[in-house]
DNA sequence: TCTCTAGATGCAAATAATTCGCAATGTCAA
DNA sequence: TTGACATTGCGAATTATTTGCATCTAGAGA
């Protein structure tokens, strides 16, 4: 098992390392901190979790640095942000397959789903309009059904 | 076009009263102007531009509360609170007819539309997963087609 | 109409999340 | 190896919003 950690970890940072090279910024021990907690999140963290999980890899990561890191690579569109219903800012790396949320409004719980359908009835509707689609935010506020 | 204007700022307050007293908050000078300038926009204020906008029918309403007349409707569920893209909390009246939204990025103007199909598709993904449908949002972020 | 009280107000200070200035440090192309 | 310039941590500054508090006021009831 430490050896499969390890080469997981390399692995990872590897590709971390070339997200940041591909954003055009310099790899350093705090960017690589940063990016493999992207790379290890299963969830949404905001950027207080990303630094606290950052400085579990390597305590020197500062809050600037955690900031400054996300926002780079928020506008260099590796790294998509989230502000479900006015919470914080949570962000997800944008190397993931595409999706959509669900978010329970009961617990918190972020789940995640695909729509062909959805994806193809907005390009219509932007083409309709005259545009084409850059982006799109499709959120769904629920509650678990009662039977 | 006096007597139109009278009017319509007549017909706007006795709206504005209405919504107030059914989010069971009382009817103030201060809170009468705010919810005239929900009415009458045909944008998506953010607090600052409710603050200026209401401040001009009457000088005396503050800060404070503009943010607490905005906060207690959408509480309520009279308002609706608008975050595009990072941007700054805008609002809307919720009594307006439903709608989602798409965004010029390189203007930033915002276009609105409907889709039932969508809204289906939406419920039936919800449906699915066990889930009902509380509230939704759809951002399209579009550049105008070039041709 | 008068009174009374919970709710509302303005002001200024307080928060929360994020950004910035700056001197010191580190990366990496040549 | 080196030098230019990117990056860092720290703490102060910003921005958007919220809150504490003393003072008013809407509106139910006498």
């Amino acid at each position: 098992m430490l050896h499969g950690s390890a080469m997981a970890s390399d692995f990872y940072s590897s590709e971390g390392d070339a997200i940041l090279r591909e954003a055009g910024l310099r790899v350093t021990r705090q960017r690589r901190a940063i990016v493999r907690v992207l790379f290890e999140a299963e969830d949404h963290p905001d950027a207080e979790q990303v630094l606290g999980r950052a400085r579990d890899k390597d305590a020197s990561v500062s809050q600037a640095t955690a900031y400054r890191t996300l926002a780079a690579l928020a506008d260099k569109g590796h790294l998509h942000r989230h502000t479900f219903d006015g919470g914080v800012t949570r962000y997800e790396l944008a190397s993931r397959p595409h999706h959509d949320h669900m978010i329970d409004v009961e617990t918190g719980e972020v789940m995640e789903f695909v729509s062909e359908e959805i994806e193809r009835l907005q390009k219509k509707i932007a083409a309709e309009h005259g545009y084409d689609i850059v982006a799109h935010r499709l959120e769904l506020y629920c509650k678990r059904r009662r039977r």
